[in-house]
This record gives C-alpha cells, sequence and structure tokens, in this order.
DNA sequence: CGAATCTTTGAATCCTCTCAAGTCTTGTGG
DNA sequence: CCACAAGACTTGAGAGGATTCAAAGATTCG
C-alpha cells in the first residue's frame, strides 16, 4: 500500500479528457472491438481517459465498485492482501483487457481485489451504468465480455500452473517468457522488469530467492542488465529452460 | 488418467433421461434459476442427466466442446497435464457451476482443461447449441451466465491465494476447510475426503507431505477417520490453525 | 482372497526461507 | 548539482522445511 497513488490524489495522473472512442486505435484489440462506436457516441461520451504511472492504485478491494477501466497499454495487476499482511497476485491484466469486470454484476457492489498500475498505462474509465446499458442494448457487446470473463480466467490460471508450481528457479523463468510473451514484440527482447516484490507476490516466493535466481540467470548469460528496470532477455535460452523443465 | 472413465464406456455412469427441468429442486441454485423453464421446455428437451462416479471424465483438454455440464451435485475438478506429466488442479466446482462453459465463447472449440469427477456427481448435459440459443433468446439467462464466470473466477484465485500460498501445513488446512464449506452443513462435521493425490495437485505439494501433514492433524485431534474416505472434523480446531498463520 | 492401488512412514538430501548485513538506486532538499 | 536518506536489491550463512527415494501398511476391487 506504500507509495500508491490515488485517482484523485496524484499530480502524475494524466486526465486526458473524454475518450474518443470513435479514432482510438487500441479499440481494435479491447471489448469495444466490433462495436458501432458512432452509434452510442452518446452513450459512451462519460467515458474518461487517464494515464497513470507505474505502482498508481487503480482501485481497493472491498470498495464500492463504481467504474470498468479498459488498459489501453501497460499491466495491471490483481492482488489479495492475506490475513498476515502478505499480498498475492492473482493475475496481471494486459492491453484490452477489463479491469474490474464485476462491477458488470448486479448483485455486486465491490471490487474483489486491489487493482495496481505495475508499468506505466493508459486507461479508460467507463462508468458501471454506461457498462451496463452497452450490454443490455447491444447483443454483440455482451458476447465480447464474455470473451472477457474467459480472458481472465485464463489469466487466473497461468497463475497457478506456470507461476505458482514447479521450483522456485522454473517459476521464475517462467514469469519472465510471460513478461516477454506480453510485450508482444518477440524480437525485441529487451524488456521493462517487474520489482522483486512483484515477482515474488506473483509466485508465493521469497524476494531474496527471486534475487538470487535472477542473479543465476545473469550469470549463465540468460538475462542482462539494459537500463533501470530494463532486462536483455536471451529469449531461446530462457525457453529452453521452461521446455526441459 | 488412469482408470478414468469416459461417458460412453463406462457402465457405472447412470443415464437418466431427459432432465426434467421443471420439477428440478437444484435448480433453484444452478444457472437456470429464475429461468422460465415452461417457456423453454422445448428447447431444453435435449438436456440429459447423468449419474457419473468418482473418477469418471466428463471430457478432456483439447477435445471439441460441444456441451456445458451443470452440476447437480457433487464436485468436479478441472485440470490441466504439465509438460512434465504432472497434473495441477486449477479450481473445483461444485453444485450449481457449469463445467466447460467456455463452450458457449464463439471462437472457442476446444476445452481448456480436463473436468473429472471428484465426489459421485449428478450432472446435466446440455449441448451447446441450446446453450446459445438461450442465452441469444432470454436477455436474464446471460446475466445468470456471467456471474458463473464470476464463480468460477472466484474458484481460481481460490486455488491461488488459499490453496498455493504459504506452508504446507497452512494449505492443507485451507483446503480441508474449504471442503467443509462447501459440503454447506457446518454442524455435520463428517466429510468425504479427496485423495492424496488430489489434494496434492491442488496445492502443488508432494503427495508424502500431504500424507504427513495430516497425520499431524491426526494426532492433535482435529481430524479423525470415519469411515472409508471419510474425516471427522474439529472444526473450529482447523479454523483457529487458519486465523492465526 | 489376492493383486493392484493408494497411503503411510522413515531417513537423507536438497531446496527455500529467514535473518542480517552490505550495496545499489532513487528521489529530495540544500 | 551534489549529498543524503529512504527504499530497493543483492549476497551470505544457517536453520528449517519440503521433497525424494524406498519400503512397509492399508484399501479397494475383481
Amino acid at each position: 500500500m506504500n507509495r500508491q497513488l490515488t485517482l484523485t490524489k496524484c499530480l502524475n495522473v494524466k486526465w486526458e479528457g473524454h475518450a474518443d472512442c470513435q479514432h482510438c486505435a487500441i479499440r481494435k484489440n479491447d471489448i469495444f472491438a466490433n462495436l458501432d462506436v458512432a452509434k452510442y457516441a452518446a452513450l459512451l461520451r462519460p467515458i474518461l481517459q487517464y494515464n497513470f504511472p507505474a505502482k498508481a492504485l487503480l482501485y481497493a478491494q472491498g470498495t464500492p465498485a463504481t467504474d470498468v477501466y479498459v488498459i489501453r497499454n501497460g499491466i495491471v495487476k490483481l492482488e489479495e492482501t492475506l490475513s498476515d499482511g502478505s499480498v498475492r497476485i492473482v493475475r496481471l491484466l494486459q492491453s484490452g483487457d477489463a479491469v474490474g469486470i464485476e462491477t458488470v454484476l448486479d448483485a455486486h457492489q465491490s471490487y474483489d481485489q486491489t487493482a495496481v498500475i505495475l508499468r506505466g498505462a493508459a486507461v479508460c474509465k467507463i462508468p458501471s451504468s454506461v457498462f451496463v446499458k452497452l450490454e443490455k442494448e447491444n447483443p454483440e457487446f455482451h458476447r465480447v465480455i464474455m470473451e472477457e470473463w474467459h480472458r481472465q480466467l485464463n489469466a487466473a490460471d497461468k497463475v497457478i500452473v506456470d507461476f505458482s508450481t514447479g521450483t522456485v528457479h522454473d517459476r521464475v523463468a517462467r514469469v519472465l517468457i510471460n513478461l516477454a510473451e506480453n510485450s508482444k514484440k518477440r524480437n525485441l527482447i529487451e524488456i521493462e522488469m517487474l520489482g522483486v516484490e512483484d515477482i515474488a507476490a506473483l509466485t508465493s516466493i521469497a524476494r531474496e530467492s527471486i534475487s538470487r535466481v535472477m542473479a543465476n540467470f545473469k550469470r549463465d548469460g540468460l538475462l542482462e542488465k539494459s537500463g533501470p528496470n530494463r532486462m536483455r532477455y536471451n529469449w531461446d535460452g530462457l525457453n529452453d529452460l521452461v521446455k526441459h523443465s
């Protein structure tokens, strides 16, 4: 919770005004793909665009669920705080995903998890009412929403199968590879790295163990620091690692 | 995969004929709650009812997704097989849940996981076409389906937060408590136990370690064998265990 | 009743965590 | 712009926990 930024407090959050869905380049990948935005222009007006810095808090677990956020770019983590105070990330959401999708459920007034920006992200903030209206008026739309639920399930399953299973070594390798896949630029092997703390929360591994494993990867020539928070990958090498395990 | 039973092969599977949705007692808890079944009687005709024994295979990961199964009672596990041959359970589904819900997605022709009956279960088998038609004709219904997606997400999150985090001791305790919660009879503290293998796949713990932990619980008077595959709980004792951790 | 499967237990090893100290970064204020 | 403080990351050593391998008990099912 330290140094997280709320929407209203943080000066670094850039409010970019009403979203221009008609000309949004990201839209072809997100939940509004295939939506006739011209037709729904009036309805879409309340949608606002923001630029959040890393560590910004979108919403906290248990608070009233009022908006759905669509990620234009960047990565958002959904996390839960355990009874002992430690934090567990239950999934990573990326470009095109809808953060806080539980908002659309009738009997659901509060967010299931805490949503925090991982890498600086541009998001559209959609009031619950708009979302629900869209869904009721447009049969195509709720089909898209179901696909979003499915993507979220896949993201959760990935945390279970890839990030929470096997040795510390394997799990960290899978996280690294997944980060590279997320960036969708296979050949650009330079990646903006997650903090050790976040990898820990994603894998349920001690911070120190992660540090050690990554030090090994560096020694083996699989990783290389290429700037602040940036790593250069040996993509094939890392991939071999997971394949053989 | 050993000793699993397919729908067609197994003699123990009781085909109970067409589902009688109009008089189904379970319906008030499942996805057909609030559905005017009389109105859709014709559409619901193709739905079949089965009684599966434990270990029966509903469907395998990657095979064509043709049906959605609704659990009338019992528990179903969704599992994925890892590259090294080991198996990981990604969630447990129970009474009222829809198994294989990804079938409703347009661009989805195959099941995401393998679905296996854990405890003997009664299920209704709903052809994809029926499910999709219902969803298109009845606006109420797709709302219910969204709630089902949500339940599945919660089930996956539980595997992450409760069953894959903390010490072996804690994780097993949480599984035991969860099994008791599932049965919804708090005072009846006698539970049908999962096999060690399944708890292992659910928690990513070695079979032997689980055996050891449960032996400790028995020594501490928290558990007690009360029949084949059955355990009597010390509910409060087990609960204290998780609270304090 | 016997074979196959599943579970339990033991002992040794290996892995991961914890605690602690030191290094490196980052951001802030002089 | 530099210095300092706070935070983040790294590294080491030791303890403790979990896994592995192996073998003996239980159960289940034919």
